[in-house]
DNA sequence: GGGCTACCCGTAGGTCCGTACGGGTATGGG
DNA sequence: CCCATACCCGTACGGACCTACGGGTAGCCC
C-alpha cells in the first residue's frame, strides 16, 4: 500500500501539532546538506584537523589524515563550495582553515560533543 | 599526482599536533554513521516529529510528514536498526517513539540547535 | 470466523556520491 | 630560463543509498 485512503489519522491532534512546528521542506534540505557534508569521514576529520590547528595545507593534511591527496583534495572542494572552510594561497602552498562563517553553535555543540558522544555510544548497529 | 613521497611536511608540528588528538578510523566510522542517519530529509523530519510529540505510529507519521508510508517505513527501519528509535505495539498499531538510549546531548545540542541555525543560516553553497 | 486494515519485509531499479586516474596551471629554485 | 613541486580539475568506474512494488503476517470489525 503505497498511498492509502488517509483512512486512520489515529492521533490528530499530534500530527497536527507535528506539522505545525516541524521544519519545512527548505530548511531540512538546508540542515541535510551541511549534516551530509560531515557525514563523511574524510571530511569529518578535515573539520576536526581544522579544529584543532588554525591553519594547514593539503599535503600536510593528507599526511595528518592518514589519506592519499585525491581524497582530501575533494572533500576540501566540497567543503570550500559549501563555504565552511576558506584557503590562503602562499607561494604554491595553499592553506586552509575553518571559515569564518562557519556556524559557531554546530562547532562548539556538535563537532566537538559529537566526538565525546563518540567514544561514550557502546554500539547503535 | 596520488602519493607523493612524503616530502613536504611543511608544518611537522601541527601535523604532529592533529595527528594526536584526531579520533580514530573506527570513532570517525561511529559518528559518521549516525551522522547519515540524520542527513536524510525523512528521517531527520522523523526524528523532529518524534522529538516534539512523544508518540506516533507509522501512518500518522507518514502524515504529518507529507510521504508516503513506503519512504517512512524505511526510514523507521533504519532508525530501529540503528537503535535510536523504539517501537510499542498496541493492537495492529505501532506506534514509535525516541529510544531510551537515544544521546541525549545529541538530541539537545545537535537535533535542535541544527534547526535554528538552519533558520539562521543565510545560505552555504 | 471471514475479510479488511496497519504494518513489515524482500527484491529490482534508478540515481547520486566517493575514489582513482590523467592532464593542466602557477610558483619557486638552480 | 627551465624544471620540479603543490595543487586544481575533468572524466570514468564502482558502490551505496533511496524509492517503488509485490507479497506476507498479525490484529480488529462485523
Amino acid at each position: 500500500m503505497t498511498e492509502p485512503d488517509h483512512a486512520h489519522p489515529v492521533d490528530p491532534e499530534r500530527v497536527a501539532h507535528a506539522r505545525t512546528r516541524l521544519p519545512g521542506r527548505e530548511e531540512t534540505a538546508q540542515l541535510t546538506s551541511v549534516l551530509s557534508l560531515m557525514a563523511d569521514p574524510t571530511r569529518a576529520r578535515v573539520l576536526f584537523a581544522l579544529d584543532m590547528v588554525e591553519e594547514l595545507c593539503v599535503g600536510d593534511l593528507a599526511l595528518a589524515l592518514d589519506a592519499n591527496e585525491d581524497a582530501v583534495g575533494y572533500a576540501l572542494r566540497l567543503l570550500r563550495t559549501a563555504g565552511l572552510v576558506a584557503n590562503r594561497k602562499q607561494g604554491r602552498v595553499v592553506y586552509y582553515r575553518l571559515a569564518e562563517g562557519f556556524p559557531a553553535p554546530l562547532r562548539d555543540h556538535c563537532l566537538r560533543q559529537l566526538v565525546v558522544l563518540a567514544n561514550a555510544a557502546p554500539e547503535d548497529d
